[in-house]
DNA sequence: GTGAAAGCGCTAACAC
DNA sequence: GTGTTAGCGCTTTCAC
């Protein structure tokens, strides 16, 4: 049997509440009686429980994260991981621990976050993508929960959120390539249904407008944030009568792919191509040739969240903090975007 | 207020313990009783509180993943996602949920690590790497916590864990190399501090050992996990006077450091060097060349864990079954390995 | 098959 | 500044 709060009580000879007041550092408290009480919970290897302050304070300082039903086919485990860092080192520094949640399909995403938040053993969740129609958004925020989304919420527009500015972003990398000299330029989304995908496509394409250049129906595909979907764009852009000299790429991990193919079809980038894709991952710059990147901050996306969500958690009643929070991003120009359009 | 097990038990006009156990699918219940509070639960909106639950049954359904204090210098990213995907997964198969952990040093992570297991917030923990004299395993081990290591531990051969053969994976590599002729070959280490680079490093040195190969000590380097200490370990092999044909690396992150001096020097792999890596990340087959690779089954390695650890916890009593569990490896060649040596 | 009662370890009025 | 008391929501003997 552990140690309690009783039996550091009775060594002490002092009443169980004082031991608890020494705890939570009580202001009316003797110094004299803490420094003893504090001894003798060291002396008899006395560790608080967690659940049964859990059970009493209603707040159980901890918060949960949802993964995705299937992380490896939606964003390559980089954008997650550094995500979950960045969550983590905040929480952990605000005192929060840090549950992972997963669920193989949205039933079981609502179920799980359902289970976690109405079961009290979380306070808050953090939602790591942005979907249309999402039913978990739906419930956690009918049911009035602590939450902040990653992204960007087209139904719900008033919740709390970190993201980046993804049609400036966007707008940023296709301004890029038209600055030198590119008047064809394609863009390889990710799924429709995402958030991210519409938003970084009004980019590209409100940047081809404001330069008074044509935008092909054609010159658009959408795909998975994987290599194989980079693959397919590229085969089909380069069997296009009249095919882009250039691509915004939704994510590093397509413009792989991309690369790859234009590697076997002995395709030269950026001669033949010029690439500038998202989210600047460690392989980047290691890829024949560098890959030019939007960086958008991810660590500090989870940072980010962490803390919005905790200091929401903390002053549920009062909301005078930003509701939507930008992380900005930066265009990180490597050798595939380093080749100007000769003129004609 | 939350509904509560009262509520329901009023509503229904049974007593609380009535309810509890039709929520624990007592035996002695009847089949009437047990629809009819199950259809109040529903409709009332009851949630059962975890932490009461916890706090009187004495286990909390949860295990706890320790995430090393630095995980961005000592493996890729990559490598712990997969690990965490394979221990959530399963977790949740078996109804636990997990907790991620950190600290910024060892002291911090024994803390917390005592934090969660003392104050009974979970039930056991995971760990991710094996190092040396390590006090978090010393701490869970002297308390006779429930805990599974990732790796070896040197000092407690006895203890739960779930591994490769990595002296027989490295002896793989190392024979693959030599099969194709090669008899000067480097091996590109991980801190030493790690038992993972130990063991390859051991299985390297039997493998030209049985071959009749010599070892040279400078065609022994040691550095991180990182892209810089394969292109350091690179330009110290290259400017040797009797330089490796071909190397093992102990990650395939290392392996990409190295391929990018090489192609800055112009040096052509495989022809002017080989190159095998550890892990097998989705990156190896994109790089020019592809890499070589051995697939240490991430995934596997979290997901046994898992279930090895809530297998310990459930049965604290009796030991029947697999102290040390050994997950398969395999070798994939890919073109950075595929040259035969010229015969002389 | 079901109820009454005690108690898990802690906090928080309310006394003094 | 400290003790007394009640109770958080649940499980679990022990009755019947």
């Amino acid at each position: 049997m552990a140690v309690t709060i009783k039996d550091v009580a009775k060594r002490a000879g002092v009443s169980p509440s004082t031991v608890s007041r020494v705890l939570s550092n009580h202001p009316r408290i003797s110094t004299e009686t803490s420094r003893k009480v504090k001894l003798i919970m060291e002396e008899m290897g006395y560790h608080p429980n967690i659940m049964a302050k859990s059970l009493v304070s209603k707040t159980t300082n901890s918060i949960c994260i949802m993964l995705p039903k299937s992380a490896e086919e939606l964003f390559s485990n980089f954008f997650f991981m550094e995500l979950i860092r960045g969550i983590v080192t905040q929480a952990s520094r605000l005192g929060y621990d840090v549950l992972i949640s997963s669920g193989s399909n949205e039933k079981e995403e609502v179920d799980g976050v359902s289970r976690l938040l109405n079961g009290r053993r979380v306070d808050g969740v953090i939602l790591l993508y942005s979907r249309k129609d999402d039913p978990v958004i739906d419930f956690l925020h009918d049911n009035g929960h602590n939450f902040v989304l990653i992204g960007r919420s087209e139904q719900y527009p008033d919740i709390l959120s970190v993201d980046n500015n993804n049609v400036q972003a966007s707008y940023d990398a296709t301004k890029h390539l038209i600055s030198l000299g590119h008047e064809r330029i394609g863009f390889v989304s990710g799924p429709p249904h995402l958030v991210v995908s519409k938003d970084r496509l009004k980019g590209y394409l409100d940047a081809l407008h404001d330069a008074g250049l044509e935008s092909k129906q054609e010159w658009i595909v959408e795909g998975e944030f994987l290599q194989e979907s980079g693959y397919r764009a590229m085969s089909f852009f380069m069997n296009l009568p009249d095919r882009p000299t250039s691509i915004v790429l939704i994510d590093d991990v397509v413009a792989f792919g991309v690369l790859r193919g234009l590697n076997e079809l002995n395709y030269k980038v950026p001669e033949d191509l010029c690439l500038v894709s998202f989210n600047n991952i460690p392989l980047t710059e290691l890829s024949t040739p560098p890959l030019s990147s939007i960086d958008i901050g991810i660590y500090n996306l989870g940072y980010t969240a962490s803390q919005v969500l905790i200091q929401s958690i903390q002053n549920s009643n009062d909301a005078s903090y930003q509701k939507r929070q930008i992380i900005p991003h930066r265009l990180i120009v490597r050798d595939s975007s380093m080749y100007s359009v000769p003129k004609h």
